[in-house]
RNA sequence: GGAGAUGUGGCAGAGUGGUCUAUUGCGUCUGAUUCGAAAUCAGAAGUCCGUGAAAGCGGUCCGGGGGUUCGACUCCCUCCAUCUCCGCCA
């Protein structure tokens, strides 16, 4: 949520912002609910005042045991005067108040001009593409089928499409992924780990910005009113909902592994296939909640450690600034970490990194007093990483000449010391 | 799931329809005393909304929402959380 102030102070600085989205907002009408709202407010404390002044004289009156029946009739009426603007106020705010949860962020001065994925900036790339003399790689799902690493056909059975098996060694490589990604946040980055439900009721969809607005893009359970979650992000940023956090604790830096729940209403058709698109997978979160003033360097920081996994992991990875028209319903600033995957000869997003600022902040009510004033803490957050796409890249980019899978050092450990995949003997 | 109890400021804990402008204690901050500190004494302090250039003024907030009433921390309804006992269970 953007700071009701704007509304009202600095409306030309949300439309400019909210162009540079392309994003589409009736911010008139907005202003005009936010002018007559404050009338009838100025004119309701009036009619409160009154009230309490006049009630206590009753109190007076009764107290010394005078009759007080004329000033109890003057009050009734005042008192349906204040009701009837009660309900006046209430109806503006919260019909402005539905409008306002509907408002992106304003994008950070520093995020490049642009309309879609197509306009985003590369602004930095690690590692490099296989030699074009070298045999081209094997496709990730013929690897994985030849190594019984995964099994899509009875996911499907048993669930639906999108929600694959990890078997095997398979299982236990992503599993080796999720601790690697966790113990090292913990040992090198500052992370305290958390371990938060996967079921959260609405206050907490709303608190990070998923809802209302995306509501056909989530998993609900009707019958408790509760929300899957679609990345550990949700249940840990609202952890600290409607609390004035100790200035002294910041920066807090949490990662967490959870499972990830995503309907992907608005996806079909696109990457439909295996790994790239799912409706359940996992993911190690990193969430921060900043000082406002020193939430950029955060940022930096949580790209940097993003970062540093697919480094350990040996892959060929870029970095893209977000352009304003790509960014996310609450994000002011993003980096997205893409790695390449050889055989399908593209870059996967595996990580996004964001500062949502305070929009996060205010819907959620995280706040924190610094040197004596009250102000909305800053959030951040960031894939670290999500396992699929890494797993393809994996699969395509480590590839034995025997048709099998070198495991990157650092997963060696939790793979019981196994070094490589080797394939099945014929 | 059943029965009962509780929810009040940073914390503890009073308040059962009208000087509640929420008692008191602890903690916090400021000042006095002190070379400094402790102890002691005095004082101050919250949130959010509106209004105003500002000082200030008005409103709001006792778990959330609703109701009764001229007036609600107090009465009623409902939801949520916590505790105790019972039941079920990884």
């Amino acid at each position: 949520m953007l700071d009701p102030r704007l509304y009202r102070e600095e409306v030309d600085k949300i439309r400019h912002g909210l162009e540079r989205r392309g994003a589409k907002v009736d911010l008139d009408a907005m202003v005009n609910i936010d002018i007559e709202k404050r009338k009838i407010n100025v004119r309701l404390d009036q009619l409160k005042s009154e009230r309490n002044t006049a009630t206590e004289n009753i109190a007076k009156l009764k107290r010394t045991g005078q009759d007080a029946q004329a000033d109890i009739e003057k009050t009734r009426t005042l008192g349906d005067e204040i009701k009837a603007q009660q309900e006046k106020f209430d109806d503006l705010e919260s019909r402005f108040k539905a409008l306002a949860l509907l408002v992106p962020n304003l994008p950070h001065a520093s995020v490049p001009d642009g309309r879609s994925s197509a306009d985003n900036k590369v602004v930095k790339e690690w590692g490099q593409k296989p030699a074009a003399a070298s045999a081209k790689p094997k496709h990730h799902l013929d690897v994985g089928k030849e190594l019984s690493l995964f099994d899509f056909e009875r996911g499907a059975k048993i669930t639906g499409s999108g929600f694959p098996i990890y078997t095997g060694l398979g299982a236990r490589l992503e599993r080796a992924m999720l601790n690697f990604f966790l113990d090292f946040h913990v040992a090198n980055h500052g992370f305290t780990e958390v371990s938060p439900p996967y079921v959260v009721n609405r206050a907490s969809m709303i608190g990070t910005g998923q809802l209302p607005k995306f509501e056909e893009d989530m998993y609900h359970c009707d019958a408790d009113d509760l929300y899957l979650i679609p990345t550990a992000e949700v249940p840990v940023t609202n952890m600290h909902g409607n609390e004035v956090l100790d200035a002294a604790t910041l920066p807090i830096s949490y990662a967490a592994y959870s499972a990830c729940f995503r309907r992907e209403a608005g996806s079909w058709g696109k990457d439909t296939r295996g790994f790239l698109r799912l409706h359940q997978f996992n993911k190690v979160e990193m969430v921060m909640f900043s000082d406002p003033a020193k939430s950029y360097e955060a940022h930096e920081y949580l790209r940097a450690c993003a970062e540093t996994l697919l480094q350990k992991l040996g892959l060929h990875y870029r970095v893209l600034e977000l352009c304003a028209g790509d960014l996310g319903f609450g994000a002011a600033k993003c980096y997205d970490l893409e790695v390449f995957a050889p055989a399908e000869e593209r870059w996967l997003e595996v990580s996004s990194v964001s500062n949502f600022e305070d929009f996060q902040a205010r819907r959620a009510n995280i706040r924190t007093k610094i040197d004596g004033k009250m102000q909305f803490i800053h959030t951040l957050n960031g894939s670290g990483l999500a396992t699929p796409r890494v797993l393809v890249a994996l699969l395509e980019s480590h590839q034995t000449a025997e048709g099998g899978l070198r495991i990157p050092e650092v997963l060696q450990p939790y793979m019981g010391g196994l070094t490589e995949i080797k394939p099945k003997k014929k």
